[in-house]
DNA sequence: TCAAAAGTGTTTGGCCTACACCCATGG
DNA sequence: CCATGGGTGTAGGCCAAACACTTTTGA
């Protein structure tokens, strides 16, 4: 690093792209905006932008998160880095290193346009590709990220809003998975893990309008899961 | 992104940094390079460099890795991004964003200095400290990285050399955790788990100088380990 | 013949799966 | 009174911790 001339080089672009992800309708829902301009023009992609001068990627992330969703206070919204993509290829006009996140939210509005007037819109995970830049491999990574993170941390409660049920903390597991999940053993599992979740005492909530009115619980302190609560192992070979 | 011009900021510099983690003598080392020059001179810290301008991270990361450990082929090695630091203020220079990696080696050369001629070594991971720049915290991070992957993956694999014996795999698990695990109940998971590893037939080393002859083993398919060898729960409070 | 390291066997308990069953509510 | 979703109970099985024991080598 000694001798380097800082201006010696085509200087490199740094971005943050985001994948945030919501459960809507039942469904895992990727919040994406429509490029207007090439490359890529008519093309979803994920929000992202450029670092300021004295900001880190995870400042910017979080000023992205802010301005692309519209929501006033996103400081308690679960966000985490994702991974570095580099590939001196992913973006024609010039070399552009991006920091991905991944930001997890509860309930879903609708986002409205983000900074710079693009049409931004929630779509199901499965209908998004395919994507602007290398963006549906970025959307992909984390997807795998938040499926491997449920079976051994608390973050299935960053999909639910401050109260939720136990049956909504199931469907969380059972739609990002894709798979189902038996009640009762999850029900247990939950309750057993200190810290995971606690009860709001006396509260309850009718869910599906029939029924027997759900407890209801808040996201406890704990961050780990031990031991973790696997995802059933898949009938096909993996 | 549009209507974005290069050249209006001051430059960001794109890095990689290296966890070069090994066992040797029964202990988890790093290598290290001592800086020459200011800031941190004298200091140790993570190998790295910067990103020439038509390469990936990942690219330069196997590139540092090679210069630095003077390995003639450093292809087969276990070599996986951590993940990315962009404080504005990391480096007092300049704006610096740096990827960092975390390469896993078997057998332990003693190093030669690098391409620019600094001292280079292996220290052991808990005498490392304090390092030049944020490396402390880049080091921290690969080592519960690489605790937490030993227990899902099978990348313990990486720290052995090509032929091993189960004893020296339990080691790699032993050294890394910090805890004894018990014998009988390690070699049966391993072996339970399809492919992990496989048997090298006929073959045996000894490895303490006395005892029986152990048989040996290579790394097997397998990338993940399912269900996961959980280490035992620490005995004070997490 | 002893120490050291590899490898096998066995008991026990806990957790997890699977499924049966009861409870509360709206239509 | 039936459908729907929430919640409890329980029998069986698998897995893993704990530890006793055998085997093979060098000294």
């Amino acid at each position: 690093m000694e001798g380097y001339d800082k201006y010696a080089f085509e200087p490199f672009a740094v971005t943050v792209d985001l994948a945030v992800l919501t459960i809507r309708e039942g469904r895992l829902q990727v919040l994406l905006i429509e490029r207007g301009q090439e490359p890529y023009a008519g093309r979803w992609a994920l929000p992202g932008g450029f670092l300021l001068p004295h900001e880190s990627a995870g400042t910017a992330a979080r000023r992205e998160l802010a301005e692309e969703t519209g929501l006033a206070d996103v400081s308690g919204l679960h966000l985490e880095q994702l991974r570095t993509y580099s590939e001196p290829d992913r973006d024609p006009r010039m070399r552009v290193v991006s920091v991905a996140y991944t930001a997890l939210l509860p309930d879903a509005p609708e986002p409205r346009g983000g900074g710079d007037a693009a049409r931004a819109r929630w779509l199901p995970y499965d209908e998004a590709g395919p994507l602007a830049f290398d963006h549906d491999r970025i959307l992909a990574d984390a997807h795998d990220r938040i499926g491997a993170k449920l079976e051994y941390t608390c973050i299935a409660t960053a999909f639910c809003p401050p109260e939720f049920t136990l049956g909504e903390l199931q469907q969380v597991y059972e739609t990002v998975w894709g798979t189902a999940l038996d009640r009762p053993n999850f029900r247990r599992k939950v309750l057993a893990t200190d810290g995971f979740v606690a009860a709001v005492p006396g509260a309850a909530r009718l869910t599906g309008g029939r029924g027997k009115p759900a407890a209801l619980y808040r996201a406890g302190p704990a961050t780990g899961l031990h031991p973790p609560l696997l995802r059933p192992p898949r009938e096909g070979r993996p």
